[in-house]
DNA sequence: AACCACACCAACCGCCTTTAA
DNA sequence: GTTAAAGGCGGTTGGTGTGGT
């Protein structure tokens, strides 16, 4: 039989036979895995399948053999990181799951996304952390906590990984040995009291207050020079995020002003001893010119909060509103800037605290001062 | 020289979310 | 609306290098 009638007389009992096949997860071949509610009449047909598999993979270029063969794993080679790195710049980054076959790896999809993302692509900033980058990751992770790739995205050039191997490495035995709890970013003196409250008194609350870090955070988003109002009155709850940002949208900016307000807004609670972080219960309400979306399942609304901007350079307001039930000690916060988003810069930067008024109609240019 | 302990870090694993069918 | 695949993320592991005994 000529190959391309083979062809498709395989390519014919394969449509046919869709509800009994299925792909195989690392090399794309094709192997039998009915639905389920077929699995009992696919019995049946297990020979005569088993022959079309064989015929198949033939005839769509995957010898059988390649399901069995072991996907390679650990350190990767020069020579395999020579192939996806030549593969990745000559057709970009697509679908990973297929990049493997396309570019002659004996590798997972995963493995390769995450050996082009943590070490063969071109914008990695490679070497030891500055003393800025330090206290930057400290600051944000007093801030964010172990959300290293959002931690990553305030610095350029650094993966996730690579912070969070250098913070289990080398910032925790630090900050231990400077008396601070690298979790609570607190002195590891008033941790130990607590805990000692809570084993003597488990169900009596305590009547301790709090006591400051005596560390100061290394970055402050609201210097001391300046002064921040309370806006309303303490005990009416009605607050309103509705920061009006100039923004100028890039395709692939890692910024996005929504995400930047909140790190502030919960930078600012961490700095004033007030944990709250906001959650999945706040919810934007509303908002102009652009699509705005969030996740209701994450903790943290700074990490799914989505901005698509289809206009190009337009400006649009938003508003953000905390659920009330959730904690009454949030109150207002108000935000105003009209900077243009590009001169946020990276987060040590962002000019505009909550509830802050330095006395000037632009926030930024009188930090710029 | 041999052994051990430790530090570092690349890579894997498992879980969750998002996307596509 | 449901399901499966893909993508993304954080925790963990294991290999390698280094320094001390």
């Amino acid at each position: 039989m000529h190959i391309n009638k083979l062809e498709q007389e395989v390519l014919h009992i394969y449509k046919t036979s869709l509800p009994f096949l299925n792909r195989h997860r690392s090399c794309s071949a094709v192997v039998l895995d009915p639905h389920p509610p077929l699995r009992r009449h696919a019995l049946t047909y297990v020979p005569i399948l088993t022959t079309l598999l064989a015929l198949l993979n033939l005839v769509m270029g995957r010898h059988p053999s390649c399901l069995k063969q072991k996907l390679k794993k650990g350190l990767w080679s020069p020579e395999e990181d020579e192939k996806l790195y030549n593969h990745i710049i000559r057709y970009g980054v697509g679908c990973w799951s297929t990049v493997p076959q396309q570019a002659g790896l004996q590798r997972c999809g995963k493995s390769c996304r995450l050996r082009w993302l943590n070490y063969l692509r071109p914008d990695l900033k490679r070497g030891t952390f500055s003393q800025e980058d330090e206290d930057l990751i400290i600051s944000l992770h007093q801030v964010l906590g172990n959300k290293w790739s959002q931690i990553a995205s305030h610095l350029q050039g650094r993966t996730d990984n690579e912070i969070k191997n250098f913070w289990n490495s080398t910032l925790k035995k630090k900050l231990r040995s400077q008396g601070i709890d690298p979790n609570t970013h607190r002195p590891l003196a008033d941790n130990n009291m607590e805990l000692l409250q809570k084993t003597q008194c488990p169900h009596t609350p305590n009547k301790l207050s709090p006591a400051p870090a005596t560390r100061p955070p290394l970055f402050d988003p609201f210097p001391s020079s300046h002064n921040i109002i309370q806006k309303t009155e303490p005990h009416c709850p009605d607050f309103i995020l509705t920061p009006d940002v100039e923004y100028d949208s890039t395709p692939n900016s890692n910024f996005a002003p929504y995400d930047i307000v909140l790190d502030v807004w919960n930078c600012y609670n961490n700095n004033n001893n007030n944990n709250t972080i906001i959650d999945s219960k706040s919810s934007i309400i509303s908002s102009n010119g652009d699509t705005l979306s969030n996740s209701s399942n994450r903790k943290s609304m700074s990490s799914s909060a989505q901005i698509c901007n289809h206009n190009n350079n337009s400006s649009f307001n938003w508003v953000v509103q905390q659920d009330n039930k959730l904690d009454s000690s949030l109150q207002n916060f108000h935000l105003e800037d009209t900077t243009s988003f590009e001169d946020y810069g990276a987060f040590p930067q962002i000019p505009f605290p909550v509830g802050f008024d330095c006395g000037f109609d632009d926030a930024y240019s009188c930090l710029d001062s």
